[in-house]
DNA sequence: CGACCATTTGATATGGATCAAGCGATGTGG
DNA sequence: CCACATCGCTTGATCCATATCAAATGGTCG
């Protein structure tokens, strides 16, 4: 029972244009639509969403709370796809099955929607067909911007981690992270030792500050930037 | 003027199916509309196709040759995003603008596609909607394969980056690399060395024979597929 | 043949991983 | 309410894979 914001609930107002590209799929015309297709899901801290190779019958939308995708190489090593936050559909898939396993980071609240209901809708409306292509695109950015942060230095991985959840979060300078070190390390394709030292040298350089391990202070974006090359 | 086997050209024979998920966007059914559509352009070798951030009323489709993307972060660094061979189709954006530039590898022969012709068409035909949003899911698969190459070793990436290669090449066990060491080097986010290096182990450990250069033969598929890991 | 460019090979340096403690917050049972 | 176990995070010491710097080799074209 959060009462953060969230997007227009059967309210009249819809979000214009949605020529911005980054960020994840927040769709426009279709979220209201969606929030009258979807159940609304809890799912407890670490629960499975979803998991890897898993049909995907259905698609979500954060409504609380955070999600993270992911798969795990033979060996262990992990890799985060993404981190979903509450606004934010993942799970969307336009084959059969999930590539990814899906996990709630925190206690989570999450809308379920059926996709057969979508896509059929979508060969009836050619707005929905538009939408349900932009998420698969934004999602597509997203996983291009990934593979830049992937190859550049510890620095500018974990500068460019907090500029965009900065960027995602409400509060433009403060931000809330619910996710582990372990999560950023695996997101980053780094270590937790690097992630957490990184994190110190960025607070001695006085770009950020870090009240409390999960909580970050944005305290010189210029400098965050500049890292991000 | 090569004489490499492409694509039918005005034949009447077509794919089916097209469950397949992974490797890049060939089109289906969609694929003579296209070629109906577009007009065949040649690039030089090295030649830009299409740049960052330019308007993107275009998409492409390799005829015969091989195109990259990729995106030069700010102090030089450059990002292979992806490589295309004939049939591949390239530059397909929901957004306005191009986010990678594109560049001839070699002499290359590329349909070029008006953007419009065909999102104006998938409005009123859902079929054309469905295998554009196709377009866009193979890519984001790749995109997500590609990530998952970037956490791992340098054999690892190696011996993927080949095995890829495999897969979308003609005869299954030698493959005809169209790109330099450093294309190679900046999609694997190695260097040149490494790269070089790393050929000569695995030819030395017998999975694979560098006759010359640019050609590999795959000689030892499953000792390639335990380093994919 | 000679110049140029791509690739390989060699020697050394280094950023991040690994191994190993320490520390602080949170929660649990006595 | 305190003592202690647990868990997540930080910090320290060392190692190693890959980068960097440098040179040699080979292949291609005028």
């Amino acid at each position: 029972m959060h009462s953060q914001p969230m997007t227009a609930r059967g309210s009249t107002q819809q979000p214009v244009a949605r020529s911005a590209r980054p960020a994840p799929a927040t769709l426009g015309t279709l979220g209201n639509s969606i929030e009258l297709m979807g159940a609304a899901m809890p799912f407890a801290r670490n629960a499975e969403i979803y998991g890897e190779n898993e049909p995907a019958e259905y698609l979500y939308k954060v409504v609380n709370g955070a999600v993270r995708t992911y798969k795990v190489l033979s060996d262990g090593r992990r890799q985060i796809g993404g981190f979903y936050l509450p606004g934010d559909i993942f799970g969307l898939e336009v084959g059969d099955d999930h590539t990814f396993s899906a996990e709630a980071i925190v206690e989570s609240k999450v809308l379920v929607i059926k996709r057969n209901t979508l896509v059929a809708l979508a060969s009836r409306d050619n707005e929905v067909a538009r939408q349900l292509w932009a998420m698969t695109a934004d999602e597509l950015q997203r996983a291009q911007g990934h593979i830049l942060l992937l190859i550049k230095t510890a620095q500018e991985r974990v500068a460019g981690f907090l500029l965009e959840m900065a960027t995602r979060s409400t509060s433009a300078n403060e931000i809330e992270l619910p996710m582990s070190r372990q999560d950023i390390a695996d997101y980053l394709g780094l270590t937790i030792e690097t992630v957490s030292r990184t994190l110190t040298q960025l607070e001695n350089s006085a770009a950020i500050a870090v009240p409390s391990s999960r909580r970050i202070v944005l305290r010189n974006r210029a400098a965050l930037s500049r890292l991000n090359a």
